[in-house]
DNA sequence: AAAAAATGTTCTTTAAAAAGAACACAAGTA
DNA sequence: TACTTGTGTTCTTTTTAAAGAACATTTTTT
């Protein structure tokens, strides 16, 4: 479970790959490996500099349910996803309106945005 | 700390190191190096099967201030130890009493003992 | 007291973790 | 469209975890 959940904490997350294994000082081909299970047993030392950067503790590494399902996000763009509901924007529409996910790089990059 | 841990909840249990090896399926030359801190890396897979006999969960190991001073010990002992105080026979004394050792032996290898 | 068994250590060897490239491919930029 | 940059993968190599003896000591048994 433990590449998945740092697959799938990472994302939540919303870093790179190869930013975990810059900040967590594990190599990326070696992360790369963990993530897609093709490396199932690493030592603590890793899993505890990895977690350290996830912000979460070994253990939820280790668990086979992550908590939570949600994204977490900063407090305007939870605002911004609200708003898009309001208008009737659900997050199925996003994935074919190109030109909405056009609009949002486009504001991300404009507000200064992440972390 | 890991070393330390498995140590100290070993003795608490009263198992042998290679007792602990040989259910654990972790050689005892391995065990022993982590024990004495001569490695202190060991793959989570090596912990949780650890951990698994030891019965303790895997944070536990790694944790730096293991739960509880006291021993586990089963409730006739409890009771035996207990009986001992009443008579006025305190820990330090129990050094001393090479006599005394030997009986809490003979009574153990009669009343069968030990999990 | 001698023999046998149990306990933990110290070797040597093997298997696997982890690193460090070079790599392919997509995405952004000129 | 070409050029650069960012992303993750796939190699090869190095390092270290982990095993499997054989070993030295102590404890237990006869």
């Amino acid at each position: 479970m433990i590449g998945k959940n740092i697959y799938e904490l990472r994302k939540r997350k919303g870093i790179t790959l190869t930013e975990l294994a810059d900040r967590s000082k594990v190599s990326k081909s070696y992360l790369s490996n963990i993530e897609r299970r093709l490396n199932k047993n690493p030592s603590i030392q890793v899993i505890e500099k990895i977690a350290l950067v996830l912000d979460v503790e070994v253990k939820a590494l280790l668990s086979n349910k992550l908590e939570s399902e949600h994204l977490e996000v900063e407090k305007e763009w939870v605002e911004f996803v609200v708003e898009l509901k309001r208008l009737g924007i659900n997050k199925e529409i996003i994935h074919e309106y190109r030109e909405l996910i056009e609009f949002i790089k486009w504001k991300k990059s404009e507000t200064g945005n992440q972390e």
